[in-house]
DNA sequence: TCCGCAAACTTGTGATCACAGGATAGGAAA
DNA sequence: TTTCCTATCCTGTGATCACAAGTTTGCGGA
């Protein structure tokens, strides 16, 4: 939501020295990306232990995460990552498809061809991630293949706004994982990549919408 | 952008008696309907004083508000609300045409009687807000129109996310204000209503993409 | 063996404090 | 009169603490 920089390749120790910041950046790309359950609990202190901080910046980087939708805190303050209903998955699935297909058709315009060949290597290491199983890593890279493609939008706040519904998702999303079993790979990453180099907007966004929503269609029961 | 209850009618002492929630609902309406100006600086101690609260529900709703983006936090953690370039201004304006215009989509086939009742009384409002030269309540009673028709369409992450949107407009639709001189009344809010009587949809969405979208360009200077 | 109650513990909340860094004002020198 | 430097003030940050409320554990009675 904020302007703040981006947790993805993540230098080990950031130049932001912020405590509370260290820790939200932490949070948020473990939920981001998968790495933690639906339904588990966190506490103030068992954060603060974990990266040696004290229970204000602990505090500060969950209410934040809260504020975003990415935690949930249940009736009397104790704050877990959230259970999804199938309502609200299928909006936010809506809304994936809302924001990510305006993104990628404000981006179709100015992509060049040094933008497709980041988008393919990428794709390289989703297939990758599918082959050796890995949940996380799939997720994250499954990400970063549309964050390069929507940075080109120049669109910052709409950005920031999908990147929330990412991280509402998050914990959700490794349950996804479980049920595509190899057969998902860069399927429609292809088509979008073909509908950049093409200039057809159309196939993008229909190509876009389906990647955007298929997936989270497995995930309603 | 959490599932918080409306800071909207408030009643005066809501029964939540959250010291951090208080202040940031409160802090969260000023902002919203323009009872800030742009670049005004907010200080952590000044907050604790004005709503008699210590120095750590102050940073936690101060903190809130930045995470969404009500409130953009400067070099040094020195917090103020933002002045929106005009870039800025014509993303969040698309933004809200996204959002909205498939909001008032979702609530046209649950649009009731009592619901254009509803909204015909709150432009009764707006008009007087109007003629009171009322810059506050001419915002507030606006969103609340949107709001109410929003509410309609069962999709709470998604009118979450539309009311970030005012949030961020917020210090800067006060600007607004000072130019529409009276011109501007009911006029889109009218259309928007027939077309709910007359059930068509794609005069909905236009509707509420020019009641959206005009307003703010008259910001962009 | 099972139910209920109480004690111990764990948790979030908010206040206060020490500290470091930046902003500001006021005086001295040119 | 103007400019620059310094001392003072103000601000955000993070740690610690007291407290209240909720949760869990374990013991006693039926």
């Amino acid at each position: 939501m904020s302007i703040s920089a981006r947790p993805t390749a993540s230098s080990p120790s950031d130049t932001t020295a912020s405590a509370h910041d260290r820790v939200y950046r932490a949070l948020r790309a473990r939920i981001m990306y998968g790495d933690i359950a639906p339904g588990e609990a966190l506490t103030l202190r068992g954060i603060g232990r974990e990266y040696e901080v004290s229970m204000t910046p602990a505090r500060e980087a969950l209410r934040r995460l809260v504020a975003e939708g990415a935690l949930s805190l249940s009736s009397s303050g104790r704050v877990a990552t959230p259970e999804l209903s199938n309502e609200r998955i299928e909006e936010l699935a809506a809304l994936r498809a809302l924001l990510e297909v305006e993104l990628s058709s404000r981006a179709l315009p100015r992509a060049h061809m040094a933008l497709i060949d980041r988008l393919q290597s990428i794709n390289l290491a989703i297939a990758e991630m599918v082959s050796k199983r890995d949940a996380v890593g799939y997720i994250r890279t499954n990400l970063e293949f549309h964050r390069t493609l929507y940075l080109r939008a120049q669109a910052p706040a709409m950005l920031a706004m999908a990147e929330t519904v990412w991280l509402q998702l998050g914990p959700t999303m490794r349950a996804l994982y479980g049920r595509l079993r190899r057969t998902d790979p860069p399927q429609n990453h292809r088509l979008i990549i073909a509908a950049l180099k093409a200039g057809d907007e159309p196939g993008l966004r229909l190509a876009v919408r389906s990647d955007v929503t298929q997936g989270l269609r497995l995930l309603v029961v």
